[in-house]
DNA sequence: CGAGGAGTTGATTCCAATCAATTTCGGTGG
DNA sequence: CCACCGAAATTGATTGGAATCAACTCCTCG
């Protein structure tokens, strides 16, 4: 299962690491036959999931529209990482649309398969746990964040993010993903301009460097002393 | 079970309604020998968690302070309502405080049987699952009403959740529950002032009425167009 | 090589936070 | 029971930050 390793350095948590190979057979896991292209949409917001996915390459977006139209992405999925499951769980539509943001593969359970190992692996059933309690933790962090930092404060918060999530090129430091200007926004929750201003005002202050549309992290300490 | 119930008449949904009588043995619930008064605090973010509470009487507020120091609500436990679980499935320090928003009564339930339970009996590891999914999906609504809405929105938001959750008294259609000023703002994401402005725009309006600190609603459908 | 999307920059506007002052309310002790 | 005190509520004035609007450049890709 080295391909579900997520590569996320800080958290080695992989959802299917202690499964038996009847286990995993029994999740009737089907590698999707087609590959999701920058842009490509998984699924939309009101939609009926008729199964999960796991990432296995590239990465996606997990987003949603305001009612202004304004777009705001709430979790960034890569190898390893579910999608979906939320939905599976309270049997509802999804509340939330899913794209890829560079070219993806997919692994696709069926809804049915996942319940019924929840059902009867307990630790399974745990982590699963695990993982909701995580990604809650997180998306409550984010409403204080929204609600009470600054413009500024919130880019660098999007920058820690992606570092942290998709690591940085050792040689030249450089985010290993390429997200437009317009989705480090969607991130932080500001406008489009307003990351575009503070990006560079970091660069300016040697922060971080840019190289076309690439940013290199020059200084993570720097960055964690702006988010306090 | 009766007393488990949640009073909120738009989900009826008993994390305990279908154990049987040795299961619920099994959590060796203990009545809190003590009343938590009104502003008193259950635990503290950072705090250590040794069991889990269920409200059966009051109101609790979970609550969490920014790097500024102000305060975000980001969760209403009345009664029925399991608080601090999150931190006990993933073993960790809680990430936010509990203080009682009004006289409160509750149950405890030690860590190890809660997870004894959840391992044992796959239908109640399924409805913590549930409650878990449908609280991310709250948070993450709340993520973009909070990058997004304006304060007039922010607050018809937060009156409606109290209406939803606590209810209007059907004589008087005043809120069932007392909270601050100060305390709506902090489940609006706006300061005190802001809140107070648009609580009273509201009622020049004619949308609700002020009576004290009380609030009528006196027409929810003014406020869900409000909120669009 | 043209077109359109992404990125950038500047000017303006305005919403909501902040600061400050005052009033009202609720509880408590004399 | 009432006076008093501190907390909560209210109102006004000011400020500043970030959205909005607008114009322009620069890629990149067909």
């Amino acid at each position: 299962m080295q391909e579900f390793r997520t590569n996320n350095p800080k958290t080695h948590f992989c959802l299917f690491s202690e499964l038996s190979r009847e286990q995993i057979a029994s999740l009737r896991l089907q590698e999707v036959d087609r590959v999701y292209k920058k842009g490509e949409s998984l699924f939309e917001e009101g939609g009926y999931p008729k199964a999960l996915y796991v990432v296995y390459k590239g990465i996606v977006k997990i987003h949603k529209y305001g009612t202004n139209g304004k777009e705001q992405i709430t979790r960034l999925a890569s190898a390893g990482d579910l999608i979906g499951y939320r939905s599976i769980l309270n049997e509802e539509q999804y509340s939330a649309s899913a794209s890829a943001v560079e070219e993806t593969c997919l692994f696709k359970i069926p809804s049915d398969a996942f319940i019924t190992l929840i059902k009867e692996n307990s630790d399974f059933a745990l982590k699963v746990m695990k993982m909701l309690a995580e990604d809650l933790r997180n998306a409550e962090k984010q409403v204080i964040d929204m609600a009470q930092k600054s413009v500024r404060e919130k880019v660098a918060e999007a920058l820690i993010l992606l570092s942290d999530k998709f690591g940085v090129n050792e040689h030249t430091a450089a985010l290993n993903s390429i997200l437009t200007r317009k989705e480090i926004g969607d991130i932080a929750g500001v406008t489009t301009e307003s990351a575009i201003r503070t990006i560079s005002d970091f660069n300016k202050e040697q922060i971080i460097e840019i190289e076309g549309k690439r940013i290199l992290i020059k200084d993570v300490t720097k960055l964690q002393r702006e988010i306090l």
